[in-house]
DNA sequence: TAGGCCATCTGGTCCT
DNA sequence: AGGACCAGATGGCCTA
């Protein structure tokens, strides 16, 4: 129908494409990570406390975590798989918003702003309807 | 070559 | 105590 939704917000623009759905993550940047499992934790010691000299906010000296090299990887790890997720929910929200015949994948900024003007978009055609 | 984007590391803070 | 989350720093890759 020409007054669906996607075809109405096609027509503010140029000619709407459906985006190919090939994952674009990791592309081998990723390092392995289920290493995790790998690293040898019997090793890490427990954390060391220093106090530091000053807080300025409340006066009182700030108690600073200091973590082992072992515990620092696995703290890497357990960032990595976050920020993997991050991204897998990045390139959800790419396949779900409708795009221009752009060569180029949008980036996740213009993922998040494209959403919000989508978004915006289809609320104002549900308030008209 | 400058700027944009991204992966990764890191330390700080919050929360359980 | 330790995991989750976050932001800053850094370096690599890509494109105009």
């Amino acid at each position: 129908s020409t007054s669906s939704p996607l075809r109405i917000f096609a027509a503010l623009g140029h000619q709407m494409i459906q985006r190919s759905t090939e994952s674009t993550d990791c592309n081998g940047l990723y390092q392995d990570l289920t290493s995790i499992h790998e690293l040898d934790i019997s090793t890490a010691r427990l954390n060391d406390f220093y106090t530091s000299p000053v807080s300025a906010s409340s006066g009182k000296p700030k108690r600073k975590r200091v973590i082992s090299s072992v515990q620092r990887q696995v703290a890497n790890i357990r960032e990595r798989k976050r920020m993997f997720s991050l991204n897998e929910a990045f390139d959800r929200l790419r396949r779900k918003v409708p795009t221009f015949a752009y060569e180029k994948r949008l980036s996740r900024i213009e993922t998040l702003r494209l959403a919000i003007v989508y978004i915006s978009f289809m609320t104002d055609i549900l308030e008209n309807n």
